[in-house]
DNA sequence: GTCTATATGGGGATAGAC
DNA sequence: GTCTATCCCCATATAGAC
């Protein structure tokens, strides 16, 4: 059976042919971390082949192997790769936010900047690929979802939620707990880019715009997070 | 190649261990979609083989082609089953508030119960599959998730954006589309159920709740979209 | 470290008996 | 309509030469 051949010859996925071009001895791993964000974030977890990693990468498929044993590993690698710099972002953001106003609450709006914005800018430098990857966590298989969260996110996470609480002492927690929830479902959906705001906007607006995003999403949360009690009768 | 006792021999996901038992002779067709709804809805497009469907439906692999022809018909299928519904009843709603309002703009409470709640009505009668199936439709295959938006969301949704601009007549266009496209990731993520509303709570909420969320979602929402215009040096 | 070749299994889809 | 048996492809992962 001639099978090698035939996988062999389907190159698909042209994300990006061959990083390895400009800047080859700069290691393969690199370029595999590289193109594998990319992919994962465009096709998903189950949606993204070794094979077609491979391949664009410009490498073997038993290199992968080589350095990340498995896919599983591979995708973990990918988000401690990047997702650590951002939430060293955001703590530090929080850190100097606390120390410029010492025994007084951070301002609401300066706390959601730093809150969000990370994110954000991330996506205007760097392209949307990580973002999109990390929009996308929550629907992927929940075992590994569950374990990347808790080893990049959930310490700095929770450490905003009491800033939060201490700039709206007023809000009892059940309510500031769900409020927090949806304003990280905004931002998320947000960097997904699903598509909607250029269906409602009929093609006017764009997604992509990442300084428009802020800048429309900062009152938005802002206004949000200060909404009037909810009622008890729904 | 003994395969076939091989791969026949994984029961996998009991996530609804046949389905037919109760009421036989109701149709496979119904049993296959229901259990593909809730492996659709729990593990993506991808992440669900038409194997394990016909396993947890209590019928052979081939119904599936019998009935649906291909997986991707078989994923629009159950789409339309209930989409349709869904739509349908935001359609009424807003036709109906538009009927008692007359000339005049239906307020913005309203505007948002009547566009949000029936997803968040149907999570609570019929258990989350569809309306997790639905959050999740934003990373399942692009082309797959562009047909099923035009063919079931679409046309209601941008009634409901006339609706909002006659609302809310002093928002710029562009503010109006970012605004409604946050307010459609703040519920899409509340139906998704990541996980994230527990974290931050430990574990002192639950996001499975859905009258609590329809009591938490629409005042943070409604004081979100009457938020301030935009500042321009962002 | 990097490659080719291959092991081993699951994937969607179909043929054809009943 | 419903089943069993099977086709053919691609998936992850590994072996072993260079």
């Amino acid at each position: 059976m001639a099978q090698a051949e035939r996988t062999a010859a389907s190159p698909k996925a042209n994300v990006a042919e061959d990083v390895r071009a400009g800047d080859d001895r700069s290691s393969a791993r690199e370029a595999i971390l590289k193109v594998a964000e990319t992919l994962f974030a465009e096709y998903g977890f189950n949606g993204t082949s070794m094979r077609v990693i491979a391949t664009n990468a410009g490498v073997a498929l038993s290199q992968l192997h080589y350095y990340f044993q498995t896919k599983r590993e591979l995708y973990l690698a990918v988000f401690l790769h990047r997702g650590v710099a951002i939430t060293s972002e955001r703590r530090r953001l929080l850190v100097a936010a606390r120390a410029k106003y010492r025994r007084r609450a951070v301002p609401l709006a300066l706390l959601i900047r730093n809150f969000v914005l990370p994110y954000l800018d991330y996506a205007r430098r760097d392209g949307a690929a990580y973002v999109r990857l990390y929009a996308r966590l929550h629907t992927e298989p929940e075992e590994m979802a569950r374990e990347i969260r808790s080893r990049v996110y959930d310490e700095t996470t929770l450490e905003y939620v009491d800033a939060f609480r201490e700039t709206l002492p007023n809000l009892p927690d059940d309510v500031l707990y769900w409020r927090l929830s949806f304003l990280m479902g905004t931002y998320n959906y947000a960097l997904l880019r699903s598509g909607r705001l250029e269906v409602i906007s009929r093609g006017a607006c764009d997604s992509a715009d990442m300084e428009q995003a802020a800048r429309q999403i900062l009152p938005f949360l802002a206004a949000a997070m200060r909404a009037p009690l909810p009622q008890s009768g729904q």
